[in-house]
DNA sequence: GTCTATAACTCGATAGAC
DNA sequence: GTCTATCGAGTTATAGAC
């Protein structure tokens, strides 16, 4: 049993990291089996299928997500931290990140691409990412404009400016990542970006 | 002569349309063939690969970009239009949208999709398209800001700031497309988020 | 310039020995 | 649970008739 879990699991490892390297529909079963160390009829012992492993690792992605969302309690835990809502917000992405599993950012890598091309992948993706994180954040912000800590505005209208901010960076963190570009240094842009979001907000 | 010329555009208007539905790996020489009510030998006497295909798509791409982008003078003719930044702005929007090729929406799906598989591909919007995007809009900003029509600002932060908001927006108007929602309807919005944004950078 | 025919190869998946 | 062997279908691309 803990040998078959292993081999599993450096079967998802493995597609993970080709897929987000080259693609689901470019990556064949054989090379997975091949970076495994496998041959390729041994995978169908653990995965009936390719589209199998891209269901794991939709599952994996959505509930990677899920449960680093910050909760109301922990929305509210965090606003008793600073008056500074850049701080606030700072420290509630880092502790995102943070909650966020190993692969997570690989396998974001591939569902983000499939989902142009996979409408399976596109639905599940457009009911359960993109309108909990929309939801998230316009929670996030609600709390901030009660707390008199950023100025009067539209929340779901800046929760909406944020959300295709954040799009516009996950490509531009993409790209840098193949290009090899350092994580530090992709981490420092973000975070300067979203500074600056927050920055604008107040009064 | 002509019949030849002709099929040639079949060609690439069925691969474009194939492509920016089911992605380029996906799609084959026959299916491109059979849309187009040939035999798929037939298209290597147009294009000597599936690749060259994509390279006339690249082309397309960055050519149709680079001719709709306002240059100088029409950027100074622009801001004589008006005085509100907002008229101002979404003029340019609209002109620099009617400028573009017929298929550059659908190419744009195919380019955006495969730059995050195929390096080449990347490497070459990178260079041709983000950089000269991100210099139009700060050129743009400048005009803007030296005409006291917005607010003093940081224009290079702000262009980039509008380069991720417009990023965003083109995933969204990708996959709304691909759900088979009005193009009306995704235009309104684009054009809703992107006054919003020029109106924050009013004084 | 299009066709038929086919080469040469890769793909996902299965059967059955061990 | 992994292996060898192999199937059947799919792929890009080419050769040569018309």
């Amino acid at each position: 049993m803990r040998v078959k879990q292993k081999t599993k699991d450096l079967i998802f490892k493995s597609a993970v990291k080709l897929f987000s390297e080259k693609g689901y529909h470019a990556t064949s079963i054989r090379e997975i089996a091949k970076s495994v160390g496998i041959k390729e009829s041994s995978i169908y012992n653990h995965y009936s299928g390719k589209n199998k492993i891209l269901e794991a690792i939709m599952h994996y992605y959505a509930q990677g997500f899920q449960k680093a969302i910050p909760n109301q309690t922990e929305i509210r835990k965090l606003l008793t931290c600073s008056n500074d809502p850049v701080k606030i917000w700072l420290q509630g992405t880092k502790e995102f990140l943070r909650k966020l599993p190993a692969l997570w950012q690989k396998t974001s890598c591939i569902l983000l691409n499939e989902m142009f091309v996979d409408q399976k992948c596109r639905r599940f993706i457009l009911e359960n990412i993109f309108k909990i994180q929309k939801e998230a954040i316009s929670r996030f912000f609600y709390e901030l404009k009660n707390k008199k800590l950023i100025k009067e505005c539209d929340v779901t209208q800046k929760a909406l400016d944020y959300t295709y901010m954040i799009q516009g960076l996950e490509i531009e963190n993409r790209l840098l990542l193949l290009e090899g570009q350092s994580q530090e240094k992709i981490e420092k842009k973000i975070f300067n970006q979203i500074s600056n979001f927050i920055q604008n907000l107040k009064k």
